[in-house]
DNA sequence: TTGTAAGCGTTATCAA
DNA sequence: TTGATAACGCTTACAA
C-alpha cells in the first residue's frame, strides 16, 4: 500500500506537507504543492480512510437500519439517501434492523459512523442515549420515535393526505370506508392509521372498527388477509378501502380477483406510497405520492449539518405529499 | 468515549489484556477475564472499529456496487448480501455505481474495505489492478467481466433456463419468438441474449432480426418501445416475446392492454428473474426464477474465504433456475 | 499469565 | 512556508 510517507520521500517534503495538500491548506507553496500532487499521482496515492478516521473523529459514514429492502417504499428512500450521500462525499452503511440484534448496533458502529437513519424503526431508550453520549445524532423517516425528542423524524403530513384521499372517495359517494394496515402504536404504519381515523372523522364519516384489516405491509399478507375476509363475508361491510401502502392494496386486487369482484364497481381500492407498480396493476391503483426521493434528500443534508430539530422539522414541511387518481377507485354503488 | 485505556484501568490491568479478552485469545486467566469483561460492561465500551482496521488491516466491510436499487432484481441480490453478511459479522457499504466515477471507488474504499461486489457493472482494466494490487477481491454477480479472470462471476445458467423457456414455447407452438432487452455487449442481459439466440437455435428455430426489441432494462422503457411497435405494425411478426426481465414483461403486459391486446391469447409474454410482482400481474407472468437471495449468499460466502475461482464457479453451478408457468404464456393461435 | 512498547497511517500543534 | 512530533485507539510481538 502506498502511504503518506512514500509521498513525503518520492516528493522530497515532510509528511505534514502532503497532508496539507491533501486537505487543502492554502499555506503550501504553489510549487510544492505541484510537486506534492505529481508525486502522488505518480505513486496512485490515496489517504487511508480508517486512519483519517481514527485521527479526526470523522468518518464520512453513516448507517441505515431498514426493515425490509424488498419493499419498494424503502428502497426509494435508500435511493435518495444514496445519491444526496455520494453528492456531499457521505458512505452509508446498510443494515436490516432486527429488533433481537439492537444491542449489536453498538459494536458494529462504534468509531465507523457520524449518525444514523432509520427507516420507520423505533429504537429503545438505552441505544439513542447511546448514541447521544457520543455525539452522534439519529434521524427517523416516517416514523416518530415519541420518546426521545432528540430523535428527529421527517415524513409528510398524514393527515392532509388521508383528507385528501378521503375527500375524493366521498365524493364519489362512499361513507363506509375500511382500513387495512398494522394498527399497533410500534408499527410505522400507527400514524397513517391514526390520521386515517381522524381525517375520516373530521370528514364526518364515522368507523367501524370491524372494518379495519390488520395485515403487516406485505403484499402476501394483505392477499391473505383480504381473501378470507371474503370468503367469510357473504356482503361486504365497506364500499371502499384504503390500504396503509400500495403493496397491500396491490395484494387486495389480487384477493379480489381470485374472488370475481370486480375493483372499482364491487369495491374501491386505494394505497399510500405511489410506488411504481401502482401505475401498472390492473386496475391502476388510487394512492397518494410519498416524495421518498426526496426524503432521502433531506434526511442526509440534515444529518450532515447536524440540524436541529427546528429545521429538519421545517424542511420537512415542505415534504409534499400528492393525491394521485386512478382506476381502482369509482362511484359507489352499495 | 470510553477507551480500552480506560478498560483497563478502571478493571487495573493492562491494555494488552483487554485486548486479549476482546479477541478471546485464551491465555488470559478466567478471574481476570471476568474482571475485564465486568469493567467493558460497567463503563459500556466498544472497540473503535477505525483504529482496530488501522492496525489488523481488516476492516469486515465490503462495498456493494448497484446500478439501481429500484430494481426488484437487485433489491433481492441485495437482501440476501445483507443477510449473510450480517450473520457472519461483515458490514456492506452500498453505493451507486456510476461510470463517470469509476476513479472516485479508489478513494472511497481505501482502507475501508475488504472487497468489492460488482451486481452487473464491468469495471476498467486500471480499477480491477488496482483493487488486486491492494489484495481485495473483487466479485461480480450476474456479469462476467472478460477481461479480467481474477474477477469472479456468479450467475445462473442462462444457456439451460433459457432452453426450459424456450422448450416451453416451442411446446405451445410458438416458433416466432422475439427478445426485448439490451443486447449489447457491456450490458448485463448480454448474456441473456446470447444464450437465448444459442438456446433458440438449439431447438431449431430461427431468429428475425426484426424482433429484437432493444429496451433498456425499465418498465417504462419496454412499455414505450413495446407502444410504439404495435402502433406502426399492422400485424406482429412473431407470436411470443421473452423479456431479459421481469420488469419490461410487465411494461410489455401494460403495452398490451393500452393497445387491446389479448395476451396470451394473442400474444405470449415472458420474463427473466421472477420478481414478487411477476405473480401479480394480470395475466400473471411465466418467467425463469433466479435465486436473488442464495446468489447474495454465495457471493458474500465466496468473497470471505476469499476462495479462489474454481470453488467460486462450482458453487455457481449449485445456482438453480427454475422455469415458472403463469398465465401469460399460451397456446400459439397465428 | 500479564505488561511493555512498537507500530498502523493519519492529522494537527508547535517550532523552526 | 515547512518540518518534527505527539497523539488517535487498537493489536501483537516480546519480555517479564
Amino acid at each position: 500500500m502506498v502511504t503518506r510517507d512514500d509521498v513525503a520521500k518520492h516528493a522530497g517534503v515532510s509528511v505534514a506537507v502532503v497532508s496539507y495538500v491533501i486537505n487543502n491548506k492554502a499555506i503550501v507553496k504553489e510549487e510544492t504543492r505541484q510537486k506534492v500532487l505529481r508525486s502522488i499521482e505518480a505513486l496512485g496515492y490515496n489517504p487511508n480512510l480508517a486512519a483519517r478516521s481514527l485521527k479526526t473523529k470523522r468518518t464520512n459514514q453513516y448507517g441505515v437500519l431498514f426493515n425490509n429492502l424488498g419493499n419498494p417504499f424503502e428502497t426509494g428512500i435508500s435511493l435518495g439517501l444514496e445519491e444526496k450521500a455520494r453528492e456531499l462525499g457521505q458512505s452509508l452503511i446498510f443494515q436490516t434492523f432486527l429488533r433481537a440484534e439492537e444491542e449489536k448496533l453498538k459494536t458494529i458502529f462504534m468509531g465507523r459512523t457520524d449518525g444514523l437513519i432509520l427507516l420507520g424503526q423505533s429504537l429503545q431508550e438505552t441505544t439513542v442515549q447511546y448514541f447521544g453520549k457520543l455525539g452522534l445524532p439519529v434521524y427517523s423517516i416516517t416514523t416518530p420515535v415519541h420518546a426521545h425528542p432528540s430523535v428527529r423524524c421527517i415524513d409528510i403530513d398524514w393527515y392532509k393526505a388521508m383528507t385528501d384521499l378521503l375527500r375524493h372517495l366521498k365524493e364519489l359517494g362512499h361513507t363506509r370506508i375500511a382500513f387495512m394496515g398494522n394498527a399497533n402504536a410500534e408499527h410505522p404504519h400507527h400514524v397513517r392509521y391514526l390520521q386515517f381515523r381522524r381525517a375520516l372523522e373530521a370528514l364526518g364519516l364515522s368507523f367501524d372498527p370491524a372494518s379495519l384489516m390488520q395485515a403487516d405491509g406485505r403484499l402476501e399478507s394483505a392477499y391473505g388477509v383480504m381473501k378470507s375476509h371474503l370468503a367469510d363475508t357473504s356482503r361486504l361491510a365497506f364500499s371502499a378501502i384504503v390500504c396503509a401502502n400500495d403493496l397491500m392494496a396491490i395484494g387486495v386486487l389480487s384477493a379480489c380477483k381470485d374472488r370475481g369482484l370486480a375493483v372499482p364497481r364491487d369495491l374501491s381500492v386505494a394505497g399510500c406510497e405511489n410506488i411504481l407498480m401502482a401505475s401498472h396493476t390492473t386496475p391502476s391503483l388510487t394512492t397518494i405520492h410519498y416524495p421518498r426521493r426526496e426524503s432521502g434528500f433531506l434526511a442526509v443534508e440534515c444529518i450532515l449539518r447536524r440540524e436541529g430539530g427546528d429545521a429538519a422539522q421545517e424542511a420537512a414541511e415542505h415534504l409534499e405529499h400528492k393525491l394521485i387518481v386512478r382506476e381502482s377507485t369509482g362511484e359507489c354503488r352499495a
